[in-house]
DNA sequence: TCTGGGGTCCTAGGACCC
DNA sequence: TCTGGGGTCCTAGGACCC
């Protein structure tokens, strides 16, 4: 058996851990530059907050409920993520962290295991030890298991947030009642195409033929459909080296100026040389992409990206910026109102194994460089040591209007208790 | 005049996830 | 005035190899 372990509004969940006064109140958190909903508390949602909502569409709605509203906190939520996860890997000696919010549990081996049981003293721990609130889904497969877990969601009180598909019986009840554009795997363009003949639940998506599926939504689909039928065809995916890093931004502003894209473009371009050394790699390609709002459709709209092969492979802040700017070059247009703007760092190689070439190479200099520009870095708080290329005196701030402290990773901003 | 068979690698685009 | 960011996998088709 299978458990997935998904926290409930999870960014939304991590900010009411500290603010125990807005329990039962709504609330919604906001993306970069505060510009849309990412996430919603139930208040929220039964208020009708649409996930995504551009927030400047929204400020009506907000304070005519009184929603509080606030900026995203990614290093809170990442922290808190990491409570609830280190708890989970305590209940099966295998686990796949999914994403922020949701880990799977592998339950092999646990046939004399109450596991409605089980799940309980799972959801038990993690809400009183970290404060977030979880439904747990179990079932044979992975697929199930995300069923289940919809179930556990939406009917918490039914349920106590933990459900277990476990016969055949609730299997097919379970299929029956979710909807197509519901599935896992199920995309909106497949959930139309599915629609329109008239597969309008899992229970309708499981009677195609394997041919067809297989046709129209590659292995992909059919794995699925498998996994559904309660087949088990997807296993735990272990943690792999990431193969593609990337660091982009919107800015608060139009930019028109190539020196003021300069300096985001090497900003970004470092962040992405930090993030290659936390997992020992080098690259081989960079793409560096630039925009127009797509949204003000009443202006002159440009958007190119360029990919490029380096000459030799490296994480260097230096060599990274330099080749980050050369290709900023090429694409660059004057006349245009910037919006956004990214790096992506590709095509990996273990830092150690380099090919040496009789030319060109990375400066062997810069490794040593490197690690004490991270060592710093590390202790003295992020981006204390900059390249002189980057935004010294941080004119470029996100706007981030509602942004609550960083409790638990940062000793100013820790909780203060009034006794 | 006739024009095979079997591969690999790369890329762009499409689909999906949170 | 203001609309997020970061990933994965699969397929088809073209270039190229012998």
């Amino acid at each position: 058996m299978f458990a997935l372990v998904d926290c409930n509004n999870f960014y939304a969940s991590c900010e009411r851990v500290f603010r125990p006064d807005l329990i039962g109140k709504p609330i919604v958190v906001l993306s970069n530059n505060d510009g849309c909903v990412i996430a919603r508390s139930n208040e929220a949602k039964t208020i009708g907050v649409p996930m995504g909502a551009p927030a400047f569409k929204h400020e009506g709605l907000f304070k005519e409920h009184n929603i509080q509203v606030f900026s995203a906190n990614f290093a809170l939520y990442g922290d808190m993520s990491q409570r609830v996860m280190s708890i989970l890997g305590e209940y099966s000696p295998e686990m796949e962290i999914y994403s922020i919010d949701e880990a799977f549990l592998k339950l092999e081996g646990f046939e004399k295991f109450n596991l409605q049981e089980y799940g309980q003293q799972i959801q038990c721990k993690v809400v009183k030890w970290t404060g977030i609130p979880i439904s747990v889904g179990i079932a044979p497969t992975k697929a199930l298991a995300k069923v289940a877990n919809r179930i556990a969601k939406k009917f918490p009180d039914k349920t106590n947030s933990v459900y277990l598909i476990d016969t055949e019986e609730k299997r097919i009840k379970a299929l029956k009642w979710l909807k197509i554009e519901d599935v896992w795997g199920i995309g909106w363009q497949h959930a139309k195409r599915l629609k329109a003949i008239k597969v309008n639940s899992a229970f309708d998506f499981i009677q195609l033929n394997d041919a067809w599926v297989k046709k129209n939504m590659s292995i992909v689909g059919l794995r699925l459909k498998h996994d559904l039928q309660g087949i088990p065809t997807l296993d735990l995916e272990t943690l792999q080296p990431k193969k593609n890093i990337a660091t982009t931004r919107s800015f608060e502003k139009n930019y028109t100026e190539l020196e003021q894209l300069k300096e985001r473009i090497t900003t970004f371009a470092v962040s992405c040389a930090e993030k290659l050394r936390k997992q020992n790699s080098c690259c081989n390609t960079i793409m560096v992409f630039i925009h127009t709002n797509e949204l003000r459709e009443e202006l002159p709209q440009y958007s190119r990206n360029i990919v490029v092969k380096l000459p030799f492979p490296t994480n260097s802040n230096i060599e990274l910026a330099k080749f980050a700017n050369d290709a900023l070059e090429k694409i660059f247009k004057k006349g245009f109102y910037y919006k956004k703007a990214g790096v992506i760092v590709m095509d990996f190689s273990p830092k150690n194994i380099k090919q040496l070439k009789l030319f060109e190479n990375c400066n062997p200099k810069h490794v040593p460089l490197m690690q004490a520009i991270d060592k710093i870095n590390a202790s003295f708080g992020q981006q204390k040591i900059k390249l002189a290329s980057q935004d010294l005196k941080r004119v470029w701030k996100m706007k981030q209007e509602r942004l609550s402290p960083r409790y638990t990773t940062k000793l100013d901003e820790i909780i203060t208790i009034h006794l």
